[in-house]
DNA sequence: ATATGATTTAAACGAACGTTTGAACTATAG
DNA sequence: CTATAGTTCAAACGTTCGTTTAAATCATAT
């Protein structure tokens, strides 16, 4: 039977056209006669390839996030084996997660900066089925890495920690979704220099320093947990 | 002729409606129906009231954001008198910006933690005349805010300085939009305790010391540009 | 060559969208 | 009371949406 087929590009050039658009338009603001015009496939191919438009935006990330995915965690069990049982540094959890994530956007296999724009902006996406997919294929990466950062932190509460990675991943979600989003904003000239390759080692350069320094700022003095710690460091990574 | 009316609280109706579906469930993503049922109007009262539904959507913000910018202009004028023409300090300048749009979370007549995170979410709206009618209303108060934090960072290049603006942003964003968006991702039971006025204060004390930390971060050294620092702490602010 | 399953195609489906219309209702002013 | 401007209303407008259908086309294997 079927065997050695070019795995039908139409698929591919679906998911492409797609990948762009979504991250242009977002998902209500793209329409299936968008991306096939985009794609030059006929209408009907996306419910014949992928069944719906739910389903075609899920597989538009899944074709992504399994390659990063799976790299987040290669790299964290790496980081854990050489660590010899001692917690691993915050910096370099952080550059296994982030350096990750970024990698992709020098690698025009891998997305390049238009799939890592979009997946700045569509977790932002408030459609229910866009959030349920998104918590089911970052579950274990999170949790294997709220782990590891608990115990590199040992002296900062839980929950502090959730909070600081919550807003690691909000900043990082902009400085990559905004290229153009909140430059109109900050009406600055600043931008990536230009979107090939080095965009994003530009882009790690800037933002690890800044997400390093929240991470370990002083913890709030707040009657909001049990203990609280006034000292400027409270921890010693990096 | 009209003068002593009660304001047609038909419109109040409507923005109140619109502005916690929009939060909701993104601009496009609301339909009109969904807005005139919610607030118990006819259909057609948006289109008599405000003319279309992006002009709708314009003035859901423009009621707020006038308080908002307001108020972050004039305590910046504040800080700017008491210093007497001393630069002012970095955590003072983010007190006034990000501390004026919580304490928004807190008041309910200023919209609460609906519009907040409605606010949240809406800056990674793709729609061009959103971003265009964002660059708009914020031009001015980002113009100042950024000044100030030029003057107060003398020895950090400008560039690096707006970045950072940018990923402040970016994090207080997510801690404001994320509130059930990203927790699904972390998994976590942490969230703030209440919809209540003081979940504004909480999350103040728990973003507030981590956008201090990123701001005052060491400068990454990278061939990127003139001066570059290696010393861990490249500003006094505090 | 022909049969078979996979893919592509043009056309249409009903539903929902934002907007418009013109009549009905309300309230103030002369 | 009548006139008038402001507001609400039910109904319909034309368009676009995601999806479906059934025939046409392509590719492969017997």
């Amino acid at each position: 039977m079927n065997d050695h087929k070019p795995l039908s590009d139409t698929r591919e050039r679906i998911l492409d056209a797609a990948e762009r658009l979504f991250m242009e338009s977002g998902y209500e603001g793209t329409s299936m006669r968008m991306i096939t015009g985009e794609a030059e496939v006929n209408l009907a191919a996306v419910n014949y390839h992928f069944g719906s438009k739910e389903a075609l935006l899920r597989e538009v990330f899944r074709r992504r996030l399994a390659w990063l995915n799976r790299e987040r965690l290669r790299e964290l069990d790496d980081l854990e084996l050489n660590a010899a049982g001692e917690p691993l540094k915050p910096s370099a959890i952080l550059e296994a997660f982030f350096g990750t994530l970024l990698h992709m956007g020098s690698d025009e296999s891998l997305g390049g900066m238009t799939f890592l724009r979009l997946l700045g902006r569509t977790l932002t996406e408030p459609a229910d089925f866009i959030r349920t997919f998104f918590a089911g294929e970052y579950a274990e990466v999170i949790e294997r890495y709220k782990r590891a950062l608990f115990r590199a932190l040992p002296e900062v509460p839980h929950e502090e920690i959730i909070w600081r990675f919550h807003l690691m991943l909000g900043a990082m979600s902009y400085a990559i979704a905004g290229t153009d989003a909140l430059q109109v904003v900050t009406g600055c000239e600043l931008d990536l220099d230009n979107e090939g390759p080095n965009a994003a080692k530009q882009l790690a350069a800037r933002v690890m320093p800044f997400l390093l320094g929240g991470l370990r700022a002083p913890l709030p003095q707040f009657p909001v947990s049990q203990e609280q710690q006034s000292q400027s460091e409270p921890t010693k990574a990096a």
